[in-house]
DNA sequence: ACCTGAACACCGTTCAAGT
DNA sequence: ACCTGAACACCGTTCAAGT
C-alpha cells in the first residue's frame, strides 16, 4: 500500500493556526486539531511527540514571519528598527499566541536568524566585546518582552489597558484613554522610541 | 456548628505557591492543592470562583511583594531603577509563575501602585503630557516584559540562553557563554543599563 | 508507512448532600 | 457556613490493531 505522505508537519501547524488565531489557544486540543485535519487525534503523534513540540513549531513559524523578511533603511537604526517591527508585527498577527512564548524552552532556528542579523547591525554601529553583548541582550529583552505584552491578547488586551489608565487619575492618561485605539497607538510610539533610545546608547558606547 | 473560618483565601495562594515554585505550574492542580491543604479540591471553589482568578491571585501577590517595598534612592533615577529591581526580583522568586504575566488579562491592584509610584517619578523628571504617557509604556513594557523573559524558567532559562549563545559563533558572545552564570551577570547589566538609558532620554525629553 | 480506536490516567467544574 | 464526594465532560498520550 503504501500511501504517499499526505500530510506534513507544516499541514499540521497550519491548522493549528487557524484553530488558535480563530478560537483561542485553549481550543487548541489534539481532538480538535485531528477533526480539522480530517484524522484521528492520535495520528498527529506521527509528526510531533507532544502538543509542546507542536506549540514549539508555531512560534518558530512566527519567528519566521519576521525573519524572512528582509529589514528596510540606508542606517543600522533603521535597519534595526525595521527588525524590531517586523518582530512585532508577526507577533500581531497572532494575538493568543504571542503568550506562549514567555512559557516556550525550546530554541528556534528563527529566532536565531533575527539574532544574527541584529548583532551584524550593532557590529555596524561599532559595539565590540562587552558592550555589544549587553546592548543585543537589551534589545533582545525589550523587543520580545515588550512585543509579546502588547500583541498578547489584542485587541482586549488595549480596552483592559484603557480601564487601567482610567483608573490612575492622571490627566495625561485620561486623555489617552479615549479609546483603545488611542492606547495602541502611543503603545506603538513607546516601542519606536525606546528601541531609537537604545541605538542612542549604541552610538555613544560606540566612542568610548 | 457553624465553625470559625479555617482557611482564607491567602492560605490558598501560599499553598499554591509551594506547589508551583517547587514543582513547576503544570503540577498546580485543584486536586493537588486541595490535598495540600487537607480538604476536597472543590472546596477551593468557596474562595475562588475558578482557577484562573486563583492564578491572578497569585500574580497580584508577586506585584505586591515589588510595591510594598519603598523605593530607595535620593533622585528619580535611582528611585526608577530601585522599581525596576524590586519587580525583576520579585518574578525571580517564583520563576516557574512569571511566564503566566503573559497570558494574564486580569488588573492587578498592586499593578496600579507600581504605575502610581513610576508615574511620580516620571513627574518629578518634569515629564507631562503625551511623552509622560508615552515614556511610562517604554518603562511598562520593558520592565515586565523583559522581566518575565529574563526570570521566567529560572534556571533552564539561562542555560538555553548559553547554548544559543554558542550557536551564534560570535567570538563577544562564545566568551560570555563560558558559564550560565556569566549569561545571567550580562542579562541583569543589560537590564540596568536600558532602564537608566530611558532615564536619559526622560531627561532630553523633559527639556523640549 | 501511516492511521484508527479503545483505553488510561488524568483535568476543571457542578451540584446535591452532609454537618 | 463550609466541606464532601460522586459525577460530567473533557484532556494528552499509549499501544495494539488495522490497511
Amino acid at each position: 500500500m503504501s500511501e504517499p505522505r499526505t500530510h506534513t508537519p507544516s499541514d499540521f501547524v497550519q491548522a493549528a493556526f487557524d484553530i488558535v488565531d480563530a478560537q483561542g489557544l485553549t481550543s487548541l486540543t489534539m481532538r480538535a486539531l485531528g477533526d480539522r485535519m480530517g484524522v484521528d487525534a492520535t495520528a498527529i503523534y506521527r509528526h510531533f511527540p507532544n502538543k509542546e513540540s507542536l506549540l514549539d513549531a508555531m512560534l518558530d513559524f512566527i519567528l519566521g514571519e519576521a525573519a524572512n523578511l528582509e529589514p528596510t533603511g540606508a542606517t543600522p537604526r533603521d535597519r534595526i528598527l525595521s527588525v524590531a517591527a517586523n518582530v512585532r508585527a508577526a507577533m500581531r498577527r497572532h494575538p493568543n499566541l504571542a503568550g506562549a512564548f514567555a512559557q516556550a524552552t525550546g530554541d528556534f532556528a528563527n529566532g536565531l536568524t533575527i539574532s544574527r542579523r541584529m548583532i551584524a547591525e550593532l557590529r555596524a554601529l561599532g559595539l565590540t566585546g562587552e558592550h555589544l553583548v549587553r546592548m543585543y541582550q537589551s534589545f533582545e529583552g525589550y523587543i520580545l518582552g515588550s512585543s509579546v505584552f502588547d500583541t498578547g491578547g489584542y485587541p482586549e488586551t488595549f480596552t483592559i489597558r484603557q480601564a487601567r489608565y482610567r483608573y490612575l487619575n492622571e490627566p495625561e492618561f485620561d486623555e489617552v484613554a479615549r479609546t483603545a485605539g488611542d492606547v495602541e497607538r502611543v503603545t506603538g510610539e513607546a516601542y519606536v522610541l525606546a528601541i531609537s533610545t537604545l541605538v542612542d546608547t549604541c552610538e555613544e558606547l560606540a566612542k568610548l
